[in-house]
DNA sequence: CTGTTCCCGACCAAATCAGTCGGATTCCGG
DNA sequence: CCGGAATCCGACTGATTTGGTCGGGAACAG
């Protein structure tokens, strides 16, 4: 588990796009100019999100992409872990080698398991759609929503947002806090 | 806040040093051979880890490291923030030129910033002397604990490791999932 | 056919990671 | 007071990752 700017990228380009998934695909260029990240860094992270099937492609013009499922069902460590890639996790991979002898026991490896097991259930915790509404909530406008230059071909729209829950996560989190 | 194996270097070792600093500060050398982590290596974090006060130096024959502080006032994101530092953490540094002009409003910002202190705050719900329960709890024995070379000067010895509760934060963060 | 958009691989500069090296400084034991 | 044990410190290095460019595709609407 990594935690980069690379994976900061992915998470708001994907707030991005659940924002305004709601009436067809979104243009990668789009997102590039709204969130200053430069395009082919941008082609290169959905590459990844699509082979993890987190978002889905619609080619030619008026095409773009589209998310994979229903954002309460993404999380931030599905896309962390979707542009992060592997890492192997535990440092000493999987072996027994990782300690000398004298102590004779793998004090890393289960330790750190534990720490790292932690951190992914608690970025599983948080998903897509709590970020969105929070951006929602936050007084986001959606202004002037770029005057939807074709109607898209058959896209049946995809269901409205549902404003479930009260921001849930966040409340949990503080209970967590000391 | 980033999260690499650096990160996991110091929260190693730190654990490392927790479980021996009963008795006298705790030479690099030693953490060295048994996580086997270079020693010019975590002379560099050891260097970052004093300077953030996380431990306090002795020098000459007979020294090393000791905490700081107690175990239970160190918390991971402590550890983590001193190796890694700053990172500006918003990606786009304080100031508003984050959004281009159309939009208007900067979405990355204080969107990751709330995830972000999050990921803080969940940092420092643990602390060291949680994971060197942990350790302990799962069969650590400070197997011939070095024949103690030299019985240190006037160090009054620390009070022995306090084990509290039942391992605590870990019952927690189950709770948390889902 | 034409332009829009995704797709893909190669390439690149800069930063970071993980580590080495050489030397200083401090201080204990003899 | 001398030798060695230990921390300190800065400089240097090779490998990898970051963040990004470039160029050429392939799919598809009009």
């Amino acid at each position: 588990m990594r935690l980069t700017t690379k994976g900061r990228f992915a998470v708001t380009a994907m707030i991005d796009l659940g924002l305004r998934s709601t009436n067809g695909p979104v243009a990668l260029a789009a997102i590039s100019q709204r969130q200053q990240i430069s395009l082919s860094y941008l082609e290169q992270l959905f590459g990844k999100l699509r082979r993890h099937e987190l978002v889905e492609s619609t080619r030619g013009p008026g095409g773009g992409y589209s998310l994979g499922r229903a954002s309460r069902d993404i999380t931030v460590a599905d896309i962390i872990l979707a542009v992060d890639e592997p890492l192997d996790a535990t440092g000493c991979s999987g072996k027994e080698h990782c300690m000398g002898d004298d102590t004779g026991r793998c004090m890393t490896h289960d330790l750190w398991t534990a720490l790292n097991n932690k951190m992914i259930e608690f970025l599983s915790s948080v998903t897509l759609e709590n970020l969105v509404n929070e951006q929602i909530a936050k007084g986001f406008s959606m202004t002037e929503q770029a005057p939807m230059k074709r109607a898209i071909s058959s896209v049946p729209v995809v269901k409205p947002i549902r404003v479930t829950g009260p921001n849930s996560v966040f409340a949990l989190g503080a209970a967590l806090a000391k």
